[in-house]
DNA sequence: TTTTTTTATGCAATCGTTCCCGACAACGTT
DNA sequence: AACGTTGTCGGGAACGATTGCATAAAAAAA
């Protein structure tokens, strides 16, 4: 099945004009007579025509289209930070593509290969949680692909970065619990390879050292997929509440992770109602469970803008961009049920 | 900021060879000299070429993208769909391009239009609720671009439809809610003009009379934006309770209306704990909230799935496809608490 | 009337790729 | 020796749009 289009050349047929013609008749060039360019004009609108965006892709050497790569679109986070993607772009006449890692590297570099290749003109990107090998967005970038990544990233690509605050969050998540009266805080958290991971286990530790409580390694638990996979999450809390100390609380870093928690938490054979439970969720269900959650709330639709701003800003620089930043947007914690004293 | 890829040109041009051997050479064709291929094939990885997608989609004048319109990706229903339409499409070659129409038709046009103009093959629509009008996709599909509708279709175009058994659906969740004893069973639904809407409505009643309950006129509820405007699901929520005759069961049509229902159903000043709630949502945290929520659930992922296989085949016919199919998928009703009896 | 300037238009190259032809060896057949 | 095959390869035209340059006709200046 074919679809087919009205090209300026059909207009130029119509009209026994050349190509050149309409096409500057199009854009309003001065060059062309008024009577002319009415003509065109006229006849362009009664057949509808739009300009193929692929040729015009090709000529100029860019399609202006970004390209995002997010582990999950489910992930409440990346949904409202594409919003805020998206918000951005389309004022800016850019398309978003938008692609999955579903956490795994190999479908990243997949998409990411995919996407590239003359095909976006610059990309947005949150590292699925597998990821430790970065030569795949490391060869793009350095021939020249705009790249900003966004929530998890790397040190190893110098370009923008823009993540939460996430040692904070942790932190103000960590000291609301230990003000609280908890004492044994178990920390359950992503694949160790995030940036995301770290900087939340170092708001958690300062806190912890801050109140002058022993850091337990013990009590850290890692979800090497970020609790897509149902089953490490279940490992993690089984191990923790079979040792010979058991938490009085449990700090999770992530969406997907805090509600598979939740849910195990909420298991009807075990009571852990003396257990206090926290994490970083961007769901706005969190008033809905029993009990109510306190939640760590990042500004996912900001984190979006401001990466999409950025970036865009490098895809149109003339020059390129040597000075890069990182910016950092503050989490919010909005205290519920879930965490008060006991 | 410019990005530079290797052409086949670079390769003629360093091998001193035409660019149309390269091309053969690179195809495998049996006109070229193993000696030549290996040549060309050698250097080609060496500089790691890939061929541009954009003269491709020029020359063979498809780009092998399909759209996507969804009011919302934040609305589980869509995220999982969205799973479901990536797994075929990758699978056979095709990018996706996601597009949110936030509810309006205005943006829904905007999208369509951007999408169309040859740079998708083929378009996976599910429309937004204020959408009354069809003529922007009507005039598209006249003019050969293929069109499969999912979710929320539309009778004004003959083409492939993929929906869940919203009719049966709702009419098991009625009756269960009758089999346990309520009486006064109120609907909240989405917009008049959504056929997910007359759908479901149609089961509720089918239910209704089935067991010799009077349909009230008053007791359905319209959210023309689907739930996504909080206050309008506030209104139907209030003036269902302020009448003289109160529901004693809430049944809701869609992700969001059910989820925003619950949240003032839980309103800690008001006690609802004697009303019945279940509603059409694929949320997976049904579980944690109080009380646990009996839930209709749609096969999204397989609905995507289908929806992009029907796609795809008629975007790869050679002859315009006049046989049309509407496939129906069965929903599963999950009973937990909010829908016992009192 | 002739020359210069202005105005309006067309030609052709370009972007990267494919593919229809045509070219031209090195054969084998008559 | 002349011709047809076969195997390799290159030339060049597409695909749709833009744009520098050339050029025709018309208008203005000489």
């Amino acid at each position: 099945m074919k679809f087919e289009t009205a090209t300026i050349k059909d207009i130029a047929k119509a009209l026994n004009l050349s190509t050149s013609t309409v096409s500057r008749a199009l854009r309003g060039s001065y060059e062309i007579s008024p009577e002319t360019k009415k003509l065109v004009l006229e006849y362009a609108e009664k057949i509808n025509y739009r300009p193929n965006p692929i040729a015009l892709s090709l000529k100029e050497r860019r399609s202006r289209a970004i390209g995002v790569v997010v582990s999950e679109i489910a992930n409440n986070f990346f949904s409202q930070a594409i919003n805020g993607i998206e918000s951005i772009a389309y004022n800016r006449g850019y398309h978003v593509i938008i692609s999955q890692s579903h956490e795994s590297q190999e479908r990243e570099m997949v998409n990411v290969q995919h996407l590239a290749s003359r095909s976006v003109d610059g990309l947005l990107v949150s590292l699925s949680s597998e990821t430790t090998d970065l030569s795949h967005l490391k060869q793009l970038y350095d021939k020249g692909l705009p790249i900003v990544f966004f929530d998890r990233v790397t040190n190893e690509i110098d370009t923008h970065k823009v993540i939460a605050n996430n040692t904070l969050g942790a932190f103000h998540a960590t000291e609301h619990l230990i003000y609280n009266g908890y004492k044994r805080i178990a920390h359950i958290t992503n694949s160790p390879y995030l940036s995301i991971t770290k900087e939340r286990l170092e708001g958690y530790k300062q806190a912890l050292e801050k109140h002058n409580i022993e850091f337990n390694e013990n009590l850290v638990k890692y979800c090497n997929h970020g609790g897509m996979i149902a089953d490490e999450v279940d490992e993690a809390f089984q191990k923790l509440f079979s040792g010979k100390v058991k938490p009085d609380a449990i700090f999770t870093a992530g969406d997907r992770i805090t509600t598979v928690c939740l849910s195990y938490y909420k298991n009807p054979k075990k009571k852990y109602s003396d257990v206090a439970i926290t994490g970083f969720t961007n769901t706005n269900l969190a008033d809905l469970f029993s009990p109510s959650l306190t939640t760590v709330r990042q500004p996912a639709f900001e984190i979006g803008q401001v990466a999409t701003e950025l970036l865009i800003q490098m895809i149109e620089s003339k020059r390129p961009v040597t000075d890069f930043e990182t910016r950092m947007l503050d989490t919010e914690l909005i205290i519920r049920e879930s965490t008060k004293p006991r």
